[in-house]
DNA sequence: CTCGGCTAGCTAATAGCAGTAGCTTATTGG
DNA sequence: CCAATAAGCTACTGCTATTAGCTAGCCGAG
C-alpha cells in the first residue's frame, strides 16, 4: 500500500477547504479522510481529533484575519482606516466563511500562542481608534461595538437572518459610516 | 409498563430547559428521552426528529422574543423606546441561551407560522425607528444595524470572545446610546 | 547495499448519536 | 366490555469519533 504522504499541515488545509466549502458544521473527520484518500483514523497520525483540528482552524483563521486587517489598515487613519478595516473583517470573513465561523470558539486558556494573535488583532482596533482620540476604557466600548457590529452582520447574512432582498453589503458600509461618525463624540 | 404521559409541547419544553442550561450544542434526543425517563425512539411519536425539535424551540423563542420586544416598547418613543428594545432583547438572549441560539437558523421557507412572527417583530423596529422620522430603505439599513449590533454583542459575550474584564453590559448601553445618536442623522 | 527501527496508514472494535421497523400493551370510545 | 388507536418499547441500521494493535513502507546506520 503506497503512502498518501500526509502532514499535519496538509490535513488541516483540506479541512480548511472543507469547511470553507460545506460550512464549518460540515466538518468532519470521516469527509477530511474522504478527501484525502485515507482510511479515517489515519488522520490521528496527524491531529489529536476534531477538537483539535478545529483549533488549528481557529488559529490559522485569527492570524489570516488579523494580517489582513492590519494590511488593509496600514498607513491610513480615521475613516479611512475605519472603511479598510470593516472591509478587510466582511471580506475575510465571505472569503472563508468556513474558517471565519472557527474563531468564534473561545481559544482554550493554555493556548497562547493564539491569545497573542488575538492581542495583536485588538491592538490594530486600538490603533485605529486612537487616530480618533479614544483610548482607555472608550476604546474597550469601542472596540466591542465595532466587532459586535462586524461579527453581527456576517453571522447574521449567513444565517440567512436578513430577509429583506435589499443588499447586505449597502446597509453594511452605511453601518460603518454610522459607526465612524459616532466615534467623532465618543469621548464621556 | 405505565405511560409517560409526553406530548409535543412536554418534549419541547424539556428540551428547550435541556438547552438552555446545557447550550444549544448539547441539544440531543437522547438527553431529551433521558430528562423524560423514556426511550430515545419514544420521542419520535411526538416530535419529527431533531430538526423538527430544533424548529419548534426556535418558533417558541421567536415568539417570546417578539413578545418581550413588543411589550418593552409599548407606549415609547424614540431613545426610551429603543433604550427599552435593546434590554428587553438582551435579557432575553441571557434568560434563554439555547433557545435564543435557536432562533438563528433560518425557518424554512414552508413555515409561514414563523416567517410571521418574524415579520411582526421587524414591524416593531420598523415602529421605534419610524419614531427617529426614518422609513424606507432607510429603516431596513437602520434595522439590519440594530440587528447586528445586538446579536453580535450577545454572540461575541455568549462565546467568551470578549477578553478584556471590563462590563460587558456598560459596553452595550454605550454602543445602544451611540447607535441612538446615529439614528437622528440617518436619513440620507 | 542491506538491515533494523520508526511510523504512516491500515483493520477491527467500542461507544454515542439519529432514525426506522415492528411489536406490545395501555388507554379510550362506542 | 371490546376493539381500535397509539404510546412506548426493543432491535436494528448507519454515521460519527476515538482507541488498540498490526503491517509494511521508508530512512538512516553500518
Amino acid at each position: 500500500m503506497p503512502r498518501a504522504g500526509l502532514t499535519p499541515s496538509l490535513v488541516v488545509a483540506q479541512a480548511r477547504e472543507l469547511a470553507d466549502e460545506a460550512g464549518f458544521s460540515q466538518l468532519t473527520l470521516a469527509a477530511v479522510a474522504q478527501r484525502l484518500g485515507v482510511a479515517l483514523p489515519s488522520l490521528y497520525k496527524h491531529v489529536r481529533g476534531v477538537e483539535d483540528l478545529q483549533r488549528q482552524i481557529a488559529a490559522q483563521a485569527l492570524r489570516e484575519l488579523t494580517d489582513a486587517v492590519t494590511r488593509a489598515t496600514a498607513g491610513k487613519s480615521r475613516t479611512t482606516a475605519l472603511r479598510a478595516l470593516a472591509d478587510a473583517y466582511w471580506e475575510y470573513a465571505h472569503a472563508h466563511p468556513g474558517s471565519y465561523a472557527a474563531t468564534l470558539r473561545a481559544p482554550s486558556s493554555d493556548d497562547t500562542e493564539t491569545a497573542l494573535v488575538a492581542t495583536r488583532l485588538l491592538d490594530v482596533v486600538f490603533a485605529v481608534l486612537e487616530g480618533y482620540g479614544i483610548t482607555g476604557e472608550d476604546a474597550v466600548d469601542a472596540t466591542r461595538t465595532l466587532r459586535a457590529l462586524l461579527h453581527g452582520f456576517v453571522a447574521l447574512e449567513a444565517a440567512g437572518g436578513f430577509g429583506m432582498p435589499n443588499d447586505v453589503r449597502q446597509s453594511f458600509d452605511r453601518a460603518v459610516d454610522a459607526f465612524d461618525l459616532s466615534l467623532s463624540g465618543w469621548r464621556r
